[in-house]
DNA sequence: TTAATGACCTATC
DNA sequence: CGATAGGCCATTA
């Protein structure tokens, strides 16, 4: 590691969010459950707000519990995080959300 | 240590 | 059905 991260929760939720296989989408509160608190959604998306390796964390695959993107994704916006989850396979209903078929669960 | 922040979730009007 | 308010938990200053 390039020992700029703590050990801490967000080590965990980094984890689960590589964890997560490809053509499929987790939303915050099944990561935080999995990381150990099921009530920690809100840490979830700020560690990958900080995202620190983006490049092997990918946080395009994390939406909410609706299916829905989020408004404030860090690669560029709402719509690049939908073609990224469309280049991995998943796909989206007629409201602009994740299937829930998509959802990957533990 | 206290206070403030935040890519959520749930309940209520 | 759409918008608003509050609660939860960890990290940072």
């Amino acid at each position: 590691m390039v020992g700029n991260q703590k050990n801490g929760f967000f080590a965990a939720i980094y984890e689960c969010v590589k964890a997560v296989p490809k053509g499929k989408v987790a939303s915050y509160g099944t990561i935080a459950a999995m990381a150990g608190n099921p009530r920690a959604a809100r840490i979830v998306g700020w560690a990958l707000h900080v995202n620190p390796e983006p490049d092997a964390i990918p946080c395009y695959r994390i939406v909410t519990k609706g299916g829905r993107v989020s408004s404030a994704f860090a690669f560029g916006g709402e719509n690049v995080q939908r073609a990224m989850l469309l280049a991995d396979g998943v796909e989206f209903d007629e409201n602009g959300n994740v299937k829930q078929e998509y959802f990957f669960r533990p």
